[in-house]
RNA sequence: GGGUCGGUAGCUCAGCCGGUAGAGCAGCGGACUUUUAAUCCGUUGGUCCCGAGUUCGAAUCUCGGCCGACCCA
C-alpha cells in the first residue's frame, strides 16, 4: 500500500511570488523564522486589565508589554503606522513610528504583509479616539505568511473553502472561532457534570472485530501483522456495558464513532458522542438526568437556557415533553384514531400511501416507528422524549414487564432532530442472545444494518450486568443547537469532504 | 438518487443583451507622525471549474462531467 503524497496546490501567482522574494531576502539577512521571541502577553488580557485606564493613567504607569501574532490590518503614514494583531485572545493595535523604533524597522515594517506573524515590545497607552494600542519600541518580523489571507473585510465566505481550509476560516471569521470555543466548552461542562456525579471516564476500542452497539453500517479497515479485518466501530455501548460487569458502575466515553452511511448537513461519517451507563438506575431516571445536564450545559457556556435556533426559540429550562410514539404521531395528525394507529394493515396502508421507508414484514410496534418517523419527527421543535420503542427495534434495551412487546427505551429530540438515545438496559443474557440471532436472521435476510452476534458480549451479561440504565448523546447535534448552526460541518473543525479537484 | 442555485484576479463580487474581462480589497511604486475596513495618486495581476457542441466569434447559448450549497428521497 502507498501513500499519495498531497499535491502542492498549483495556484502560484504574482502575490505568492513577491512574498516569497521577500523571504528569501530574510533568509539571506538572518534567521528567517526565529524562534526565540518571548511573548508575555494576551491581547484580551491586556484589554481586561489596562482597558479602562486613561490615557494619562497609562502614561504614568509606562507598563511594559510584549505582544505577538498575525497581523490582520495595517495602516502606514509616512513617519508612523498602525497594525492590528490578532492572538489566541483577540486584537490588540500597534504603534509603530520612526521616532520610537527607529527609520530602519519602520521601513521593514512598511514591507510586511497581512497574515505575517509579529512580535512586538513596546508600553500602553491610549490612542486620540481612546484605542489601548502598544507603543512599540521593538518588532519583529516571526513568520512570513506566503499566502494572502482573504479580503479583510468580508473574510472568507465560500462554504466549501470554509471546511476545507478551516485554518483561513478561523483566522478571519470570528464567528467561526466562537462555534469551536463553544464546542470545547460543552465537551468540558459535559465531562464536569459526569465527574461531579461520581462518574469514571473510560476509553474502550475504536477498532473492533464485531461491530455492535447500534444499527448501522460499519466502515472496514484491515491489520497487517495479524491479516484480518477491523471494523471502525460503530458505538463503544458493548464494551462500556462490560466494564459496568466488571463493576465500574458509572461509565462514560466521549469520542467518535464512525457509520458508513451519506453525508448531509445532519450527518458527517465520523461524530462524536458520549454514552454513559449507570448501574441501578432506569430509563425514567435518565430522562430526568439528561433534562438536568442539558440545562446545567446551556447556562454553563451560553449563560441561559434560553436557545434560538435558525429563527425559533426554545427553552431547555422548561420541563421536556414526554410522548409515547403513538401519541407523537396523534399530536400532529389527530385525524388518526387510536383504534387505527394499532391496526397493522391500516398502517400498512398508510406507509405505502405516503411511500414512507417501512419494512413490511414488521409487527405494530415497527409500523408506528416508521409511521412517527415519517409524520412526526420533524416537527418535534421543543425538546420532546420519545417511549414505547418496538423491542425489534431495541435488541440491547430492556423488555416493559407489564408489555414485552416494547422497550424501556426513549429518545429525545430537539428541534425537529434525534438528539440523544437511552433505554434500561437488557441484563437478562438468555433474552440477549435470542435477540441477537433475531438480528442474524435478519442480517441474512439482507438487513445491512442489523447487528452482528457477540459471544463476549453474551459471556460478560452471563457473570451480570446488574440493572443498569445508559444512554448516548450526539455530541455534533447538541453543539448545533447552542451555537445555531444550520450544518453539522459547521461544528466539526475538518468535515469529510469529497478530495478537491 | 432527484430538483434548485452557484463556481470569473489571492479574497469579495460585477459582467450573462454572444464581439474577446472589470471594480473594491490585497500586492507593487509614491504622498502622509494618532489611524480604525485609514485616505489620496499611479500600477501589476486572469486555464472566466473541466470537456464537447452551436457560431465568423462563447465568461455569456446548448449538452456532458467535476466540486459545493440548499431542498427532497
Amino acid at each position: 500500500m502507498t501513500t499519495q503524497p498531497t499535491p502542492a496546490p498549483q495556484d502560484e501567482n504574482q502575490i505568492i511570488a513577491e512574498r516569497r522574494a521577500k523571504l528569501t531576502e530574510l533568509r539571506k539577512t538572518g534567521v528567517a523564522f526565529p524562534n526565540d521571541f518571548e511573548r508575555k502577553d494576551f491581547a484580551a488580557e491586556l484589554h481586561a486589565a489596562h482597558g479602562e485606564k486613561s490615557h494619562d493613567e497609562l502614561e504614568a504607569a509606562q507598563i511594559p508589554v510584549a505582544v505577538a501574532g498575525r497581523m490582520m490590518l495595517k495602516r502606514v503614514m509616512g513617519k508612523a503606522s498602525f497594525a492590528t494583531v490578532q492572538d489566541m485572545s483577540g486584537r490588540i493595535q500597534l504603534f509603530i513610528s520612526n521616532g520610537e523604533v527607529g527609520e530602519e524597522t519602520h521601513a521593514a515594517f512598511k514591507h510586511y504583509d497581512l497574515g505575517d506573524i509579529l512580535g512586538a515590545t513596546g508600553v500602553l497607552f491610549k490612542t486620540k479616539t481612546g484605542e489601548l494600542s502598544v507603543r512599540v519600541t521593538g518588532l519583529r518580523l516571526l513568520t512570513k505568511a506566503l499566502r494572502p489571507l482573504p479580503e479583510k473585510f468580508h473574510g472568507l465566505t465560500d462554504q466549501e473553502q470554509k471546511y476545507r481550509q478551516r485554518y483561513v476560516d478561523l483566522i478571519t471569521n470570528e464567528d467561526t472561532r466562537k462555534t469551536f470555543i463553544i464546542r470545547s466548552r460543552v465537551i468540558q461542562a459535559i465531562r464536569e457534570f459526569f465527574m461531579a456525579h461520581g462518574y469514571l471516564e473510560v476509553e474502550t476500542p475504536m477498532m473492533h472485530t464485531i461491530p455492535g452497539g447500534a444499527s448501522a453500517k460499519p466502515f472496514t479497515t484491515h491489520h497487517n501483522a495479524l491479516d484480518m479485518e477491523l471494523y471502525l466501530r460503530i458505538a463503544p455501548e458493548l464494551y462500556l456495558k462490560r466494564l459496568v460487569v466488571g463493576g465500574f458502575e458509572k461509565v462514560f466515553e466521549i469520542n467518535r464513532n464512525f457509520r458508513n452511511e451519506g453525508l448531509s448537513t445532519r450527518h458527517n461519517p465520523e461524530f462524536t458522542m458520549i454514552e454513559f451507563y449507570e448501574a441501578y438506575r432506569d430509563y425514567q431516571y435518565l430522562m430526568d438526568f439528561t433534562e438536568r445536564l442539558f440545562r446545567e450545559v446551556a447556562l454553563k457556556v451560553l449563560g441561559t437556557t434560553v436557545v434560538s435556533y435558525q429563527g425559533k426559540e426554545l427553552d431547555l429550562g422548561k420541563p421536556f415533553h414526554r410522548l409515547t410514539i403513538v401519541q407523537a404521531i396523534q399530536k400532529y395528525h389527530p385525524q388518526f384514531s387510536d383504534a387505527q394507529l394499532n391496526d397493522r394493515d391500516f398502517l400498512l396502508n398508510e406507509l405505502q400511501d405516503l411511500k414512507a421507508k417501512h419494512k413490511p414484514d414488521d409487527a405494530i410496534g415497527g409500523l408506528q416507528l416508521s409511521l412517527f418517523e415519517e409524520l412526526s419527527e420533524h416537527q418535534l421543535f421543543e425538546p420532546t422524549f420519545i417511549v414505547d420503542y418496538p423491542a425489534e427495534a431495541s435488541p440491547l434495551a430492556r423488555r416493559s414487564d407489564s408489555r414485552p412487546a416494547i422497550t424501556e427505551r426513549f429518545e429525545l429530540f430537539i428541534v425537529g432532530r434525534e438528539i440523544a438515545n437511552g433505554f434500561s438496559e437488557l441484563n437478562d443474557p438468555e433474552d440477549q442472545e435470542a435477540r441477537f440471532d433475531a438480528q442474524v436472521a435478519a442480517k441474512e435476510a439482507g438487513d445491512e444494518e442489523a447487528m452482528f452476534k457477540d459471544g463476549d458480549y453474551i459471556r460478560a451479561l452471563e457473570h451480570g450486568l446488574p440493572p443498569t440504565a445508559g444512554e448516548g448523546i450526539g455530541i455534533d447535534r447538541l453543539v448545533m443547537l447552542l451555537t445555531d448552526s444550520p450544518s453539522i460541518r459547521d461544528v466539526i473543525l475538518f468535515p469529510h469532504m469529497r478530495p478537491e479537484v
